[in-house]
RNA sequence: CGGGGCGUAGCGUAGCGGCUAGCGCGUCUGCUUUGGGAGCAGAAGAUCGCAGGUUCGAGUCCUGUCGCCCCGACCA
């Protein structure tokens, strides 16, 4: 360790926040070299392999077979794909001296089905699968908690190809079954989840998420074992309610109330019930947004939810994805004069000039009105009138309006009942280390890749595509494994396996400690052996922040002939004679 | 792109218009020390993010700009 190109930090990074960033760079692993570029150190490096190592054998064993493309790119394909143009502001572009067009590769769907429409042309060549391991680009709005979300990352694509649904069913079977054992052998808890295709498109996906307090993602689990990610969970729309006996919408004065909870606090003053008091859930809700389309054309949409209940803006951004929404702001309102704000509701008060619907395209105003499948025929509301200081009551859906659709964009919350009946949900957050898709046929379709079938017919391939984050695992591990002594890694990603503590200065303790790395050496168990001729407090604290899983101290036991063996996970310590020492660290090493 | 915080030596920081920019860690030299981040003595290391401006005088005030971190909008 002498000689090991490393230097551990005593204090933590001011940059650094989230666990796993601070401890990699305190204990030596990696460097941040811009933002969201990090340089990987040698032990860093070596971690870096471990995960790479596992998906490789795991991606090989299903038969996937390795190639490596450049990161380097030309637009051509990506233009091809629309994707040059969808993926906007995220893409590293560059030009060469003549000008032309290239990009830094985000992904490489595009390259992948160009490289086997060029090669194959047969159904008897099919099915494949394809996979590398590569360094990805995007120019992430904000790159964050070190190497959590970076602009350049290591990814395992890969990519299969096959004739029919039926095939790409099999293909996404064996991904999702070599994921599992991916994910198993990295260490750390996770959950399957349902997931949006998002920019990927294509049907069915699912996500792979570390369990984690910093990941990015919200997902939800039900005791019966549905799990989703909160933008994929589908809220089923209740059973119509029959409204032939329902009340009459009436217009009441409501004065100052704005907000949800003065609405509610003046309806229980003034208009009491006679079977309970009046609560948010009895108020539609309408929030005005304005979306952008991806050809940059603008127009506002109402979304109309249950008052206790806000809009989630991560769930409505998936479901309006490519187009993108944002909050409707004060120029917005004025120039937009029909909109009261906090009085908005779908429908025109009773006595107005047009008393009919009031949103949805087939009414007055032509804006887009989307409501929460909560929101169903029968249901009965207090919601704006439309006018300052008024509200409707009983105002019926399917009778006094008409919504132009259901949009799953209410925010989703602990307790809710799960989609498919198996019981109340519960949140938590991951880390998105795996996702894959059921392309089915965008690439291929937009790039051309045809092949002949049986009856010499040309059809277009169907294709899956499957991420890993190899360097997002590297963090997500120590976030899962980290405690306040630093890094903690598990065996099949620890840099080395052994840490050999010479404690003393005495001649014989650095000797017995460098016959006993050689041994372990020889013995085929990797050794980092740190013979600094520093103070031995100096040499435990960075062994703990270095964080290898078995740590040998070499030192004052050995007056009486013993060496100790530490568990770094469990703090476990034995003494063993120096006899034993071998085969005792031997077995820890391969026990676990 | 919005909101907030912050840029002073490799790392962590003090300095709040006034002298030669201070301290801790780390690094280097020497001596002492060696089971929980040692002690003493000495040393190297900073155009105070950058560019303008105000002022007799700017790390400190103003403007711009670049960058970082956090929270939101976007994604492995």
């Amino acid at each position: 360790m002498s000689e090991l190109f490393v230097r551990t930090l005593r204090e933590d990074p001011a940059d650094a926040e989230v666990p796993s960033h601070r401890w990699l760079v305190r204990a030596g692993y990696i460097r941040r070299a811009a933002p969201g570029i990090y340089t990987w150190l040698p032990l860093g490096y070596r971690v870096l392999r471990n995960v790479e190592r596992i998906v490789r054998e795991e991606m090989d064993a299903i038969g996937a077979q390795e190639v490596h493309f450049p990161a380097l790119l030309p637009k051509e394909p990506y233009e091809a794909s629309g994707r040059w143009t969808e993926y906007g502001e995220s893409i590293f572009r560059l030009h060469d001296r003549k000008g032309a067009d290239y990009l830094l590769g985000p992904t490489h769907e595009e390259m992948f089905t160009l490289l086997v429409k060029d090669m194959y042309s047969s159904y008897k060549d099919l099915p494949l699968s394809l996979y590398q391991i590569q360094t990805k680009y995007r120019d992430e709005a904000r790159p964050r908690a070190g190497l959590l979300r970076g602009r350049e990352f290591v990814m395992k694509d890969s990519y299969s190809f096959d004739i029919d649904d039926e095939g790409l069913a099999k293909s996404y079977a064996a991904h999702r079954d070599a994921y599992i054992k991916i994910f198993n052998r990295l260490g750390f808890e996770y959950v399957i989840v349902h997931a949006m295709s998002g920019a990927m498109g294509g049907s069915a996906s699912e996500e792979f998420l570390a369990i984690a307090e910093n990941g990015e993602d919200t997902f939800v689990r039900s005791p019966g074992g549905y799990a989703a990610n909160v933008e994929a969970v589908r809220t089923p729309p209740p059973e119509p309610l029959p409204y032939d006996d329902a009340p009459a919408a009436h217009v009441e004065d409501t004065p100052d109330t704005p907000t949800i909870k003065t609405l509610v606090d003046l309806a229980n003053a003034r208009f009491p019930r006679t079977d309970r008091p009046w609560q948010p859930s009895d108020t539609l809700k309408n929030v005005v947004l304005m979306v952008s389309e991806v050809d940059g054309s603008r127009h506002p949409l109402v979304i109309g939810v249950p008052g206790d209940r806000e809009v989630d803006m991560k769930r409505l951004a998936a479901q309006l994805e490519p187009a993108e929404a944002e909050p409707f702001s004060d120029e917005d309102f004025a120039a937009q004069a029909d909109l009261v704000k906090g009085y908005i509701g779908p429908a025109r008060f009773a006595g107005a000039a047009e008393p009919d619907a009031w949103l949805g395209e087939d009414s007055l105003t032509k804006i887009r009105y989307l409501v929460d499948p909560r929101v169903v025929v029968g249901t009965r509301w207090v919601t704006g009138a439309n006018e300052p200081g008024r509200h409707i009551f009983d105002l019926t859906c399917g009778r006094d309006f008409t919504p132009d659709g259901i949009i799953q964009a209410a925010e989703i919350r602990e307790g809710d009942s799960a989609p498919d009946g198996s019981g109340p949900l519960t949140l938590a957050r991951g880390i998105e280390m795996g996702h894959i898709f059921q392309l089915g046929r965008k690439y291929a379709e937009a790039l051309g890749l045809k092949v002949l079938d049986q009856n010499g017919k040309l059809v277009t391939v169907t294709m899956g595509s499957y991420g890993v984050g190899i360097s997002r695992a590297v963090a997500a591990v120590v976030e899962g494994t980290c405690d306040e002594m630093g890094l903690c890694w598990p065996r099949e990603l620890a840099p080395f396996d052994v840490h050999v503590v010479a404690a003393g200065k005495e001649e014989v303790v650095g000797r017995a400690a460098a016959d006993l790395s050689v041994q372990l050496d020889e013995a085929g168990v990797s050794v980092l052996l740190d013979d600094r001729s520093v103070s031995p407090g100096v040499k435990f604290a960075d062994s703990e922040i270095l964080g290898m899983p078995t740590i040998v101290v070499v030192g004052r036991g050995l007056a009486n002939g013993v060496v100790e063996v530490r568990d770094r996970r469990t703090g476990e310590q034995v003494e063993v004679t120096v006899e034993d020492a071998l085969t005792e660290i031997l077995a820890a090493v391969h026990d676990a």
